[in-house]
DNA sequence: CCCCTAGACTAACAAGCGTTAGTTTGCATG
DNA sequence: CATGCAAACTAACGCTTGTTAGTCTAGGGG
């Protein structure tokens, strides 16, 4: 065992990569032992089949990142400070996790129909959740939105810089996401003129 | 010849599908001319290997994106209505190919080097644009824009609609445009207060 | 009326795929 | 020191893949 790393984690983690860069039909069980240091064979040892490690990539994935909105709204009451938590947090997860999350999105086609609707769910309920918090900023009279739906799948849009953002540009993802929930809350802003 | 469309277009149409379905990897020759209603060696009378059909959608798709979004700009000058305009297309555009525009972002890694680089070149000719914009409205004075490129990136990920926009919605893709131009030009007016 | 070409077809290939069976190895435990 | 088990290995399977070669057929121009 190289490193301090299992084997299965090593192999998730190889995977997440390869799935990442060519997709996981692409992808052949010799090419990801290869990265890992094994032969194909040996990956049974770990995961009953290839379609088992894309369903835990993406299942865990998309679990830390709700549970994670979760924590990050809980006590908080003000839908300003809950939406600018929540944006700051889809931000800083899409950029610390670069791989798995657009393996997560861009693989969905490629997961059996039961684990697709798993992980659809888990996404459905993180835009209820956003969509819920935008209605509630507008309820209160804070916010001018009309059609919360679509300004939570614009945000969301917004926040997935997981397609551009490289380690190393000039703003850290905290500033991007600071930067991001500002210029939504000034767009809110039920006192602007438009 | 069912329909009439040409054989090479009916290729074009089913492929799109596909791959927006299932992926390149994951779409056979046999999937593909079954779908047509051909047998897949026939194929090759109209394409010379499976890659040149990605080619075509991919390379297609961009350039009518990118050609469309210049003369959509075509004589004008107020920064703001050129933002307008430019959001207006991209969502429009984004719902008016829902097969190929996804195709042509989420099949990037099955193309071939070459093509894919000029297909990033036209992509990052359109962020080009769309950053001078968001610049130029800034150095005149209209918009707090201390990052253009970061809040460029973001509008582009907030039109990207053909991820969950289906036909049938209750706003239509040019309302839909509309209200995100208008939550943007909201949030980049200088006289807001933050 | 004949020929030519476009475009369909069948048959088949070599390569690569995911996966299984059966075997070996090395470490931890009694 | 013997034993057991986890986890690596080699060999090989049946299947699908993209693609090629060669053939047939129908329709239009000389």
């Amino acid at each position: 065992m190289s490193g301090e790393l299992t084997t299965e984690a090593r192999i998730l983690e190889v995977a997440s990569r390869l799935f990442y860069e060519r997709g996981y039909e692409a992808t052949s069980m010799r090419d990801l032992a290869e990265g890992v240091g094994i032969r194909a064979p040996s990956l049974y040892n770990h995961f009953a089949d290839k379609q088992a490690i894309l369903v835990r990539i993406c299942l865990d994935t998309m679990r830390e990142f709700h549970t994670g909105a979760l924590e990050c709204l809980a006590g908080m009451d003000n839908p300003a400070h809950r939406l600018r938590v929540l944006i700051n947090w889809q931000v800083r997860f899409e950029a610390s996790h670069p791989y798995t999350v657009r393996v997560a999105d861009a693989q969905l086609t490629a997961l059996d129909p039961v684990t697709r609707r798993e992980v659809i769910e888990v996404r459905d309920a993180y835009e209820q959740l956003l969509t819920s918090i935008l209605a509630e900023g507008g309820h209160q009279g804070h916010w001018r939105v009309e059609d919360p739906r679509v300004i939570c799948m614009g945000i969301i849009g917004m926040c997935k810089i997981n397609s551009w953002y490289r380690d190393g540009a000039a703003l850290t993802p905290e500033q991007i996401g600071d930067r991001y929930a500002t210029l939504i809350l000034a767009a809110l802003d039920a006192s602007t003129r438009i």
